[in-house]
DNA sequence: GGACGGTAAGTGGTCGTACCAATTTCTCAA
DNA sequence: TTGAGAAATTGGTACGACCACTTACCGTCC
């Protein structure tokens, strides 16, 4: 029996790689405005209903975006638009892959540091200092954990890979940072933190990347231990 | 004027929240069944087509999966899963985030193969060696394509980390290799990928991490190189 | 004539119902 | 006991109606 072409899928994925295509061939580019979801739904041939769902993946894989009320439109295609479910992963796993995600950090963010080190400009040194203090100040949890966040985010911005910092953002999911810091505060680990943050700014100052690739690769290794020890407990 | 708690949003984006809640709480563990779309819609007090929008992120996400006549059922939730969106930015990327992409393999493949030196076991050696013969006997692009990809997939698949493994996938969608080829087929550089494949093999047969970090490096440096003409070409 | 404000048209978001198609479960006969 | 077919279950698709937010238009007032 001879099988029907493009017969054996659902419809709404027909309309899904059709998009993606579109859009992966130029036909369609970033920012531009799509016809309404009628009238999309009436070129492709299929319901309203079928046609939302459609959307309503492309858009959750972050490449068309739908603005109430305004229309329709593809994003910029950044990799920070087409990466930002990859916080999904640190916020539902535990145990083992906790682990995992957190060796992959070990290996990018050294490198990150590493690159940034030669690139990061004088503004950037300033915020990173801001928030060095910032974060001791810090009073509640959520408080320290941002400026946590920030401090790190500084430096893979800096790298100049916007890959590279869109991924190091979906591994530093906000709800993870919190867990590990929770893990924490009964050991007062704090002073050792602020001390390896002090040591990968120095290493930034001094514009010595294998410095940089180094201090962040212990001040990683520190949250790898505690991945390990969650991961033991577990079990 | 006060806020009102939990309004600004549409009823989708709650439904899809609480279910990505009850799942990183484990009240729905991996492989569970879910409720009927119709009973969840009731549960969660939306219409079913709401609901159905809902899900359609959460498979997109990784996170559901559904099966016609079957029911609604939760992944594994193994990186695997979630990260297979991932290919779509090696889909659909271009120009500098191309380059960009290639950057971060080269970070991680060459950590991969240094770990995979020291775990990868006898039959996943046999398997490398297998795919080298086979890719070297190839004729059509496609063919080869396939053995240069699995081979790859074999090494970040021997590294032990799965997120490790799911992101490289990624990186290395089938249609973002076809490109490179394609770009390749004038310049007669197969010998070359052939020689640079034996070497990551020899050093793994040695077990010896800093060869397969290097050898993997260099092979890649060739891909970094492509792109970085191909993103010349476009300006 | 230009700025302002309100109204109407356009468009995504939600709802409900009906029906189709794949799967599973049940039933009954061989 | 077993196996084939019928029935119930459940995801997939299609309409049609209405709501909520944006944008654009148009008339009024300064």
């Amino acid at each position: 029996m001879p099988d029907d072409t493009g017969a054996r899928t659902t419809v709404t994925q027909r309309a899904i790689d059709e998009i993606k295509t579109r859009i992966a061939m130029g036909e369609l580019a970033p920012g531009q405005r799509l016809p309404t979801e009628r009238d999309l739904a009436a070129d492709l041939g299929l319901s309203r209903s079928s046609m939302r769902e459609a959307i309503r993946a492309l858009t959750v894989m972050g490449v068309l975006e739908a603005r109430h009320g305004a229309g329709i439109y593809v994003t910029q295609l950044k990799p920070g638009d087409l990466l930002d479910t990859f916080g999904v992963v640190a916020e539902i796993s535990r145990g083992d892959t906790l682990l995992h995600l957190v060796q992959v950090r070990k290996i990018l963010e050294p490198a990150a540091a590493a690159a940034a080190a030669a690139r990061i400009d004088e503004e950037g040194l300033i915020r990173l200092r801001a928030e060095m203090t910032a974060m001791e100040r810090g009073t509640t949890a959520e408080e320290i954990v941002g400026h946590d966040l920030e401090f790190h985010r500084i430096i893979t911005e800096a790298a100049g890979n916007p890959v590279l910092a869109a991924i190091l953002g979906g591994l530093n999911s906000r709800t993870f940072r919190a867990r590990v810091w929770r893990g924490y505060r009964e050991e007062g680990v704090f002073p050792r933190t602020f001390r390896e943050h002090d040591e990968i700014y120095r290493s930034l100052i001094e514009r010595d990347p294998d410095g940089a690739r180094i201090a962040t690769a212990v001040h990683i290794g520190a949250v790898e231990e505690w991945a390990r020890r969650q991961k033991d407990d577990e079990e």
